[in-house]
DNA sequence: TGTACATCAGTGAACGCGCGTTCACTGATGTAC
DNA sequence: TGTACATCAGTGAACGCGCGTTCACTGATGTAC
């Protein structure tokens, strides 16, 4: 049952697609090949023809996530201050982490990426410093001189709240969480010099 | 073979204690039941006589690593802010990263406690408002009005930045990370009026 | 205090299960003439 | 343009393996008399 060229890439894409949901919500040791396959609709046996390894998967799936989350923030970063600040906002919602997606993997997998692979660490590396790279971007827009440290501790402290938000158990306790994130975030996002709120 | 009932609170005191170094390791799903007790020097199968499922003692796990931190922080805490800025620092150190060892579950196994059991998750709830208030009353102490939500944005900023200093795979972006983190955390530790470094 | 017996910590084989991976096979695709 | 053949995407059974858990067994411990 061979398939055209352009429907084997597109299969491919899928299946990376489809890992990199599945690993984000249920974990990477978690999710097995044929957890994936069967999302994707085919049967687990067909995965070899597409991938080396389950980690090769992991790697092209944690790079995928992280391409799309950067799309994201530049193009949100594009559109000014405010509409940065907003999805920033966004991620840190208990809204967004009630509906069960995490679009970072970096929140939802760092503790599992940091045991992962020389292969998927470097890809983790290289997405993180694009993001890094994306929000200094814009706090260099607005006049910071220390442009790529705010973005680290911005993205790192993002991060952190974003994992504990989702580990604790109550819910009014994970809210605190988001909402001090946001405030003193947002008061420094770009104006080093003001005052903490 | 029977053991002694002291023998026998002892065995279980230390397959609880190895169990929170090894998750802290190598991560909760990726260790076997198996591999915890040999490291105690005992056989699997005796695990069952101490605990009811890896679960529970995934549980007790947690929360022996989490009481050792909170001891270490409350020392800390209690010889007053220059002590305790000194142990945030410790842990935002290349040379702790470097020791392998990660002294927080939070940090070593965030991502897979946020979606661990009910029970799980309590416990690592319990362990984290515990941390969060022996902060705060740091801050407090330091005259700070706000010192709850210091508290929270701390420690979630330093387990963020905990995580993302593992994960990424150069070292001199792992340091920045640490670097920065310490700089701003040390520069509104119960300072909420001072300005931004 | 000494003896008889129930208890139960620890052993190691075994359970069913799902994992990542391999493989013989099928049959449509793409290519060479 | 049509035919013959090699390719290879996808199937589904099978591989060895390690997982969490169970169990019959051993023999020292703790208890009842």
């Amino acid at each position: 049952v061979k398939k055209s060229k352009a429907e084997t890439a597109e299969t491919r894409k899928r299946i990376v697609k489809v890992a990199s949901e599945v690993f984000r919500s249920n974990g990477i040791n978690a999710t097995g090949v044929s957890e994936i396959m069967s999302a994707v609709g085919l049967t687990h046996g067909g995965f070899y023809r597409h991938f080396d390894s389950k980690e090769q998967l992991v790697a092209e799936a944690c790079a995928e996530s992280l391409e799309v989350l950067a799309e994201g923030y530049g193009a949100a970063a594009d559109k000014g201050e405010m509409a940065f600040l907003k999805v920033l906002e966004h991620y840190l919602s208990a809204e967004y982490r009630d509906s069960n997606e995490c679009a970072c993997p970096l929140v939802a997998n760092g503790s599992e990426l940091a045991r992962a692979d020389k292969e998927i660490r470097q890809v983790a590396t290289r997405g993180f410093e694009n993001l890094i790279e994306i929000i200094a971007k814009r706090y260099r827009a607005n006049g910071s001189p220390t442009a790529k440290a705010d973005a680290l501790f911005t993205l790192t402290a993002m991060i952190g709240a974003g994992t504990m938000a989702r580990v604790v158990d109550d819910p009014e306790l994970s809210d605190q969480i988001f909402q001090v994130t946001r405030k003193r975030l947002a008061s420094r996002a770009g104006k080093p010099q003001r005052k903490l709120a």
